[in-house]
DNA sequence: CAACCGTGGCT
DNA sequence: TAGCCAAGGTT
């Protein structure tokens, strides 16, 4: 197929069947940032409410750099993926110290931003000053395969290299922003991962998949995530009407999000055997009150099934008893302004906030 | 560089 | 149900 003939009609179809999106209607690098960082991995309508939030709290990116890492992981809240939030603000902050307060737009210079890798890179430059870099994302992959029958293995080593190659060579000279952000959009709304509609799609009397019938096996994909079980067994300590918090941190999930006191588990237990296992948890248990325990929880990430359970505990009045390290006594109030994960966000929802 | 990092919707 | 996956990046 000519380069300019695919180029000219996925433009041609964009300009038809475009979704209105906010950060459509700008080409202001930092605007179209916000958007691509919230929109990593993450669906147009789950991304958009966030986007709202982010442009309404920090119109600038001076708004965002002078904003507490904490208030922006809570801004963040339930959308997952919290580095994204952490590197966005760190990111800010760079812009600010070393870039005069001015979003680089160039796709060397973005690369170099942390939280931006070659994808999000060439969209903002694409997209902000039509930068001629080909966007190289799920949907650009699963185009390319199905129309051009490419069965490179898009998991492995050689998709960025044999992808990239043919994304590059289809891209126009005119137009690089409007042709970018077609190629995802047919992807995302037309050439769709599930039995698109190939019957009525534009390319279907070129398309390679729809004349083989290979719909379904484009894009070849290899990887198969393995799921590791865990078991939490949470432990709210409550003194005075407050309750015992602490920020997570490391590589585990939810780093910089706030949760209780924690024991992990090869699988859930009861309290003896917890405090058998655990000498805080044995010390608690001799100078204090039980006051609930909750259902289980079952909370699902990609790549791991993590049951939870809710002990809700009082500490005795004169209790001797000290918090581990980290742990620190917050406020009903103050607890509704941290960062928390969306499993532990469910529970206080369901046991304080709406009871 | 393979493994890891969230959440919610869909089949 | 179990699996897939959605505008990826970092380590």
């Amino acid at each position: 197929m000519n380069t300019d003939f695919f180029a000219h009609k996925l433009i041609s179809w964009y300009n038809r069947h475009k979704r209105d999106l906010p950060w459509r209607n700008t080409r202001n690098p930092y605007f179209i940032w916000l958007s691509e960082i919230i929109l990593q991995q993450t669906r147009v309508v789950q991304g958009l409410p966030y986007y709202q939030k982010f442009i309404e709290n920090f119109p600038t990116v001076q708004d965002l750099a002078a904003a507490d890492e904490k208030e922006v992981l809570r801004l963040w809240q339930g959308l997952g993926y919290y580095s994204r939030a952490r590197n966005l603000h760190t990111t800010a902050k760079m812009v600010v110290s070393e870039f005069g307060g001015v979003f680089p737009d160039t796709y060397n210079e973005l690369l170099k931003l942390k939280g931006i890798g070659s994808y999000t890179a060439a969209a903002i430059a694409s997209f902000s000053h039509d930068e001629k870099v080909a966007v190289l994302d799920g949907n650009v992959y699963r185009v390319l395969s199905r129309v051009f029958g490419v069965e490179t293995d898009i998991a492995g080593k050689d998709a960025k290299k044999v992808f990239g190659k043919l994304a590059t060579e289809l891209l126009p000279d005119q137009q690089v922003s409007t042709y970018n952000q077609a190629i995802m959009e047919f992807g995302a709304i037309q050439c769709t991962p599930g039995l698109p509609q190939c019957m009525f799609c534009t390319f279907s009397p070129e398309c390679s998949a729809n004349e083989l019938g290979k719909q379904s096996m484009l894009p070849v994909k290899s990887k198969k995530v393995k799921v590791k079980e865990r078991f939490f067994h949470y432990f709210i300590l409550e003194k005075e009407g407050r309750f015992a918090m602490k920020e997570r941190n490391g590589k585990d999930v939810w780093s910089g999000m706030y949760d209780f006191y924690l024991t992990e588990q090869e699988s859930m237990q009861d309290l003896s055997v917890l405090a058998g296992n655990d000498t805080f948890i044995d010390a608690l248990l001799r100078e204090s009150t039980i006051s609930g325990e909750s259902e289980k929880y079952l909370h699902i990430l990609t790549h791991q099934r993590i049951t939870a359970q809710f002990w809700h505990i009082q500490i005795n009045p004169g209790s001797k008893i000290e918090l581990p390290e980290n742990l620190k006594y917050y406020s009903l109030n103050e607890i509704d302004d941290l960062p928390k994960s969306t499993l532990v966000n469910n529970y206080l929802k369901q046991y304080f906030f709406e009871k």
